[in-house]
Formats: structure tokens, sequence, C-alpha cells
DNA sequence: AACCAATACAACCGCAGGACG
DNA sequence: TCGTCCTGCGGTTGTATTGGT
């Protein structure tokens, strides 16, 4: 498809690589002062040499002022587990049951962490399987670990309907899922009666900047996050 | 101290799809 | 209906940091 504004960003001088404090201080003025209204037509008024994807990710992935930083807890380890073993590599719908958590940020701690943990407990029950007599049960337990990885492909078939069961013990909130066929697109269909509070909670908290709203100036953005503006400017002004 | 490999994470790229004229 | 514009997603790459020798 040919995109005029892709084909401009090219022409442009952009600059690229590592963004400076300056340059944060920059975007995070702009859009304190007016608001989300156009990513691609942003970085010139609020004095940025970025292509307005650039601007985009450095600000859901990394300025957003609701974004939690630091190691993941187990809670969280487990909702993306649980979730990729669901619906596969749809970072972005993992991310949304993980409030201050990006899609990218869920999506390398996948590659850096889970996934080798993963790859390791496949290759100690390899291991096992190979000193197991019992063929019956090696091959169950390497189905259960390979599961993980086979997900990936899973997920591909059009067709395939999930269902997630109710864990009563379990406290990560569980929807159950159904892929739509024509797009390969996953709609939520219910949840746990028990996680419904916690799960309506997650999922407040995520739409408010799912939702990329066009701020009116001076408006909501401004009382939720003065404290924040305030210190990352004062950092960098 | 110097080098190299592994790891972690920020950022980029290409594409799909929705909105709109 | 078609073309254009914009946004968002997932895969991939680049680079800084850390750990081992």
């Amino acid at each position: 498809m040919a995109k005029r504004t892709q084909r401009c960003e090219k022409t442009v001088a952009v600059k690229k690589g590592p963004w400076s404090p300056e340059e944060d201080h920059k975007l995070v003025a702009y859009i304190q002062r007016y608001g989300i209204w156009n990513w691609s037509q942003m970085p010139k008024p609020a004095g940025l040499a970025r292509s307005g994807k650039s601007c985009r990710l450095r600000w859901v992935n990394y300025l957003r002022p609701d974004i939690k930083r630091g190691n993941f807890s187990k809670d969280e380890e487990e909702t993306i587990l649980e979730l990729h073993q669901a619906i596969g590599n749809r970072w972005s719908t993992i991310a949304a049951r993980l409030p201050g958590r990006t899609d990218n940020e869920i999506k390398n701690y996948w590659h850096t962490h889970m996934k080798k943990r993963f790859k390791a407990a496949i290759e100690s029950v390899h291991e096992e399987a190979k000193g197991s007599g019992d063929k019956e049960t090696s091959k169950n337990k390497l189905s259960e670990a390979g599961q993980l990885f086979l997900v990936d492909e899973a997920t591909k078939v059009a067709s395939l309907k999930l269902e997630a069961t109710c864990s009563a013990s379990s406290s990560v909130f569980f929807p159950v899922w159904e892929v739509d066929d024509r797009k390969g697109q996953i709609a939520e269909q219910s949840v746990c009666a028990s996680d419904v509070t916690f799960g309506e909670l997650q999922s407040l908290d995520s739409q408010v900047w799912q939702q990329e709203p066009i701020f009116p100036c001076d408006s909501y953005i401004n009382h939720v996050t003065s404290d924040y503006w305030v210190s990352l400017i004062d950092k960098t002004g």
C-alpha cells in the first residue's frame, strides 16, 4: 500500500537512534500542553526532528506517565504465561491485562527471560524422557512442555476457538476468548465471576491509555499526572 | 585491565486495517 | 469504490550493560 506519510518521512531528514533527555522533555511538554492530536504532524510544532512513529513509540513505551518500571512480579509472569499460552504472540492484548506494562516490554521480557526458561524446561524433560522406560509418560511430559511453543503455530489457525476455564484458585483474571474467524481477532466473551472486580479494574486502568484520546488542553492529563510532569521537566529542564 | 560473549531493552521497520474524503 | 492518511501491532535490529575468562 502506498503511503505518502511514510514516503515523506523518508525524504525529510529525521533523527534516529536513542532519545536525548531534551527530546523527551520537548515531547512531554508538548503533549502536556496540546495533547495527542496527530502523531505524524506533532514532531514539527513540538520542535522534534523525529518521525511521528518514533514519537508515538517513545511516548507509549517510555514517557507515558502510567508506565510501570522495574522487574516483573510473579503474578505478572503468571499472567503473561497464561495469556501467551492462550492467545500466542498477541503482545498488545497481553499488555492490556497488565496495567503499566507495554506490549514492547512484555515482548522483550518474553524473548529474554521466559522463552529461555521454557526452552530449559523442555530440555530437562527431554533428558528425563531419555532416561525413562515409560514411553507413554515421557511422551505426555514432552507434550506438556512443548505446548507453550506450539501455541504460536496453533494460533495461526483461523478457526481456532480457545476456552480457558475459570480457576477458583487463580487470582489471575482469566477470560474466555474466541477467535473471530474472519479477522483472527479475539473477542472477550466472559469473565470468571470471582475475578470480575479485579478484571474490571485492570481493564479500566489500561483503557485510559489504550484509547489514546485527544486530550483537550489542560484537561484530564494535567490533573492526573501533574506530579509526574513536574518531576520529569525538573529533571530534564 | 582487557577482551569477548551473553543479556537486556530501546528503537526501527514493514505491514495491516480503520477512517475518511 | 478507491485512494490516501494515520495508527497500532509484531518482528527484528542495534546498542548499552553485565558477566565471565
